[in-house]
DNA sequence: ATGGCCTGATCTTCAGGA
């Protein structure tokens, strides 16, 4: 089975290459971060011509998230529970569901904005929610990940320079804590390989030649339970996607497993 | 080759992204 994470920043906007994409990778469960749409306007005319079904978590033009499969989706559950609101809304940033011998999140956790921002406050106890919303499935037998944007570079060399990100979010103390406090709940991070360079960067940005520069970050995540990360038979960042007109700032992690 | 931001809506200007 092929797993794969991608933040498609807009899935209308990059529809003709993700219905490509899905069909030249051969995934079988995509999840996928920033729909940027509402429900109403989800493609899931387009993914069953493909032979997918999708579940949706979209409110409109902000965060969005969704599985796409064609493996099976069943138990579906819709937001964190407990999960905490931001200005009075609880935003679209989680969906779960079965995937034939796997249960899967896909997750878009809050950008933080600026440590001082309320964001960030929220971001932190987000990933709280998050961690008590996993625990269960960590801990079972059945082959279980989280994947997403966790808008967290897990460790320095997950930047390309650690001086630029000095007091930015994505790199502090806190974010990583939460991270690590994530682990204990008996999830690993499966580290895919690079296409090319010697780091798996999964963003650059769309300013100033951050792509062609290689100047990256590691933020987009797979955290899997023991069974799953047993599973793993490859991991790698599909930075070929990144490339030309159309692209997202992200590239999609793909995992295959053997399940 | 990979190329000096992109997206959707409040739509010609802006918030948000990270």
């Amino acid at each position: 089975m092929r797993i794969a994470t991608w933040n498609v920043n807009s899935i209308t906007a990059r529809l003709p290459r993700l219905l490509a994409w899905l069909e030249s990778s051969g995934t079988d469960v995509l999840c996928v971060q920033e729909t940027k749409c509402s429900e109403e306007q989800f493609p899931f005319d387009e993914l069953r011509e493909l032979g997918y079904e999708a579940a949706v978590n979209a409110t409109g033009r902000w965060n969005g998230v969704a599985l796409i499969s064609r493996a099976g989706l069943a138990d579906i559950v819709t937001g964190l529970p407990a999960g905490p609101e931001y200005e009075g809304v609880r935003e679209p940033r989680a969906i779960s569901a079965t995937c034939g011998p796997v249960r899967v999140w896909s997750v878009y956790v809050p950008n933080g904005r600026e440590p001082e921002h309320a964001h960030y406050a929220y971001k932190l106890l987000w990933l709280e929610a998050l961690k008590a919303a996993v625990a269960s499935d960590a801990a079972a037998d059945r082959p279980f990940a989280v994947m997403g944007d966790f808008n967290i570079a897990p460790a320095d060399e997950d930047v390309w320079d650690r001086s630029f990100f000095e007091g930015m979010t994505h790199v502090t103390p806190a974010e990583r804590a939460a991270l690590a406090s994530l682990q204990e709940t008996g999830l690993g991070d499966v580290v895919p390989r690079p296409l090319k360079y010697d780091h798996p960067f999964t963003y650059w940005d769309y300013r100033q030649l951050c792509f062609p520069k290689n100047r990256g970050m590691r933020i987009d995540l797979v955290y899997g339970n023991a069974a799953f990360s047993q599973a793993v038979k490859d991991s790698y960042v599909d930075r070929e996607e990144r490339k030309g007109k159309g692209a997202s700032d992200h590239a999609p992690v793909v995992v295959d497993l053997e399940v």
